[in-house]
DNA sequence: TTCGCAATTGCGAACGAGTTGCGAAACTTG
DNA sequence: CAAGTTTCGCAACTCGTTCGCAATTGCGAA
């Protein structure tokens, strides 16, 4: 994924990108998989204390409405959102130390095939998420 | 099975994740074998002594509904509980509706050996996500 | 540069749904 | 029936989210 990519398409579309919408807007892209409103404003804090939660969901609602991200209401808690990516990029992310590595379309395509025949299922193919254990902290600690 | 799993799990269906709840939650899983209700509340009790005796049951009742552990009613004076310890299997989670469907390891099997041989990855092989649409709300929206 | 104005922000209060604590009531079993 | 276990009703509270509003900002025009 281009490194500052959303930032890019807001300017492309006249929309105002402030020092704060900046900030959420990388930050949104540095997340695998889905996220919560309240995840980003976390990850926003560490970089600028200063930032309104509101702001975060005033700016989740504008990429919404900008058909940037993807939302899932899944009932009474938080709402989770997506990236609508461009590139097909699938994160392997560590458990422990959060670091995460890309892998190729390549080795999901039969899973995603397989998914959309016999489960009627259509994966979002280009960006899938999985979790575990770094090569690294492997070694220590173990699921 | 991963520390976390219920809370994880939890979050994934969209349940709320109460403080009250994710102590409850910790104190089930660091529990062995079989427990009553009276077990989860002595336990938990020690982490804060003003979670209520009905918030035991409510959230045990809940995790029943969700699937998460069983109840072995073995005829005892209390009701017996069990982590329900699921065979690996993995979620396709729609992002329009949320729903999720389970399939089968083995789908996933070949990409899980590849990322541990290739990439040195150790995948958690038990709870995979992959999101995408289901087959109704696929028809309506693409990614 | 400065101006004007709409867009954006921070803040605190408000919202509705879901959850909790409490005490009492209702089971269950010996 | 007594002792232990589980459920209930309900008001208070929490959670994630949105709102209203005054202050600030970005940016094109002057």
């Amino acid at each position: 994924m281009t490194p500052g990519y959303l930032i890019e398409e807001l300017k492309r579309r006249g929309v105002r990108v402030t020092p704060q919408r900046a900030i959420i807007l990388e930050a949104i892209e540095e997340m695998p998989g889905h996220i919560t409103a309240e995840d980003v404003f976390t990850a926003v804090q560490r970089v600028n204390r200063y930032i309104n939660l509101a702001t975060v969901y005033r700016t989740l609602d504008l990429l919404r409405g900008l058909d940037l991200i993807i939302e899932t209401d899944m009932g009474a808690s938080a709402v989770q959102f997506a990236l609508r990516s461009h590139a097909a990029h699938h994160h392997a992310v560590c458990r422990q130390c959060g670091r995460s590595f890309e892998f190729p379309d390549e080795l999901l395509a039969p899973v995603i095939d397989e998914l959309a025949t016999h489960y009627r299922f259509t994966a979002d193919a280009r960006h899938v998420v999985i979790f575990g254990w770094c090569d690294s902290c492997g070694e220590t600690e173990r699921g």
